[in-house]
DNA sequence: CTCGGCAAATAAGTATGACGTTTTGGTTTA
DNA sequence: TAAACCAAAACGTCATACTTATTTGCCGAG
């Protein structure tokens, strides 16, 4: 058969995994979540298989994948048909992320906002109950990672500390469900701060806000640090209609 | 080749999909999740093969939506290496079945307890705005009916009420990801139901709750829809403590 | 004795051809 | 006209050959 891409440093764009499974997978993933192929739309293996010049193997694989996404179903003589968004399994990282970067992104934001403000505020009063005294070390520290890099063009450093923060709230909540969230959020702080004018500071109320988190989840008072992370989630919603069509 | 199960009636246990496939993976996945296989125990594709009797392409497909997952990973020369449960998709429908069909349901029933209790609340007070009139009529008939059944061993058709009332709510909440959890509290309320002493009526104080979030949403009273749902979160919680280890 | 590189072994990744199975839809027949 | 039947289409499964990355460990240089 013909040679294709052997091992010449032709890296497209910014899918990980160099296998072709995955190649496809970042092609077809995306293109169905972006909805390039309507809800009901046929793919065939074997169309798909000479259009990307794989075998049937690697195809194969990947209509599986996507169909444990519940993005398509594949049915005997029909074909695999591209199921409506509602059936999609949405809380697949991959899913989330291809939703991020295509079209969809604004809904998707606004969506993951939401499900955020009804979470961390849960979460943040779990941790005053739960966190260990590392935890709370390491919330502090970032608080004060934040504040110390919320003026001044320092965006990227702030918004580690800001990731952090969020990500040891939601595992010292002790819910394996929390903690999974982690990601998502991360992709969600980073989205805004790419995405947002570079040249604007945080806010300083909501640098505060964090620190008193930090200090209510220390001082093992949970109706405090829910609240207070209500009002986080507040202003992330707020500066979501600001930002979001 | 030997013949294997041509088409005779054998089949086994309560897993749903017929094809190898299905088995194969309804096989695994139950058994990683289960702890089986301890985090880091390395499988390889042909000892699979040839346990199940199954060929190559099977296994590797079943390998593949496994890894998309992330309950394993696999790399060359090595093997397939079962990942740690923080590793999980848990909110993978699936991943969600098996571990509550397993030993780790007790754990796994108190987080999505705890989920349920963050989301719903939220869920109900977008309901509350932006439900349908024919979603408030829904509602108030699964309201209704939750009454019409709470006494008298009728408990299979409390249940269906019960499902579809807190389906409803999440469906009208607007939030496509609210929406998704629809299955996941169904299963929660059933696998409650069904292991709950099958003689014990409903609690009263729950069942009104319901009728009065139905009118709370019906009024467009958000505050009320959320803080009443919270109530029920609460005592979902608390009935939690009586049942579980 | 240690370090560093080369080579063989190993297991997953990919390709391909053959056959089985289910669904669909048209065609034939009562 | 309606029921039964047959054939084509697409996925499902099997078997096998070959490719590639990674690890292990041997061996020689320092």
């Amino acid at each position: 058969m013909d040679k294709r891409a052997q091992g010449e440093p032709e890296e497209q764009g910014g899918q990980r995994g160099s296998g072709l499974h995955a190649r496809v997978l970042d092609a077809l993933g995306p293109a169905i979540t972006a909805g390039d192929y309507p809800p009901g739309s046929v793919l065939r293996t074997d169309e798909i298989e000479e259009r990307f010049e794989v075998s049937r193997s690697v195809v194969r694989e990947v209509i599986r994948v996507l169909e444990s996404m519940h993005l398509v179903a594949s049915r005997r003589r029909v074909g695999v048909t591209v199921l409506p968004p509602e059936e999609w399994n949405v809380y697949d990282p991959r899913v989330i992320r291809w939703r991020l970067a295509g079209p969809d992104r604004p809904r998707q934001l606004r969506s993951l906002t939401v499900l955020r403000s009804a979470i961390e505020p849960v979460a943040a009063g779990l941790a005053a109950r739960l966190a260990t005294p590392a935890q709370c070390a390491e919330l502090t520290e970032h608080a004060l990672g934040m504040v110390a890099t919320s003026r001044g063009q320092q965006l990227e450093r702030y918004l580690i500390h800001d990731i952090a923060f969020h990500r040891v709230i939601l595992r010292a909540s002790g819910n394996e469900m929390f903690a999974r969230l982690g990601d998502v959020v991360a992709e969600v702080l980073t989205g805004r701060t790419h995405h947002q004018v570079m040249f604007t500071d945080p806010d300083p109320a909501a640098v505060t806000l964090h620190v008193r988190v930090a200090e209510a989840v220390r001082e093992r008072d949970a109706e405090r640090a829910e609240a207070l992370t209500r009002e986080i989630a507040a202003g992330a919603m707020a500066e979501l209609d600001v930002l979001a069509p």
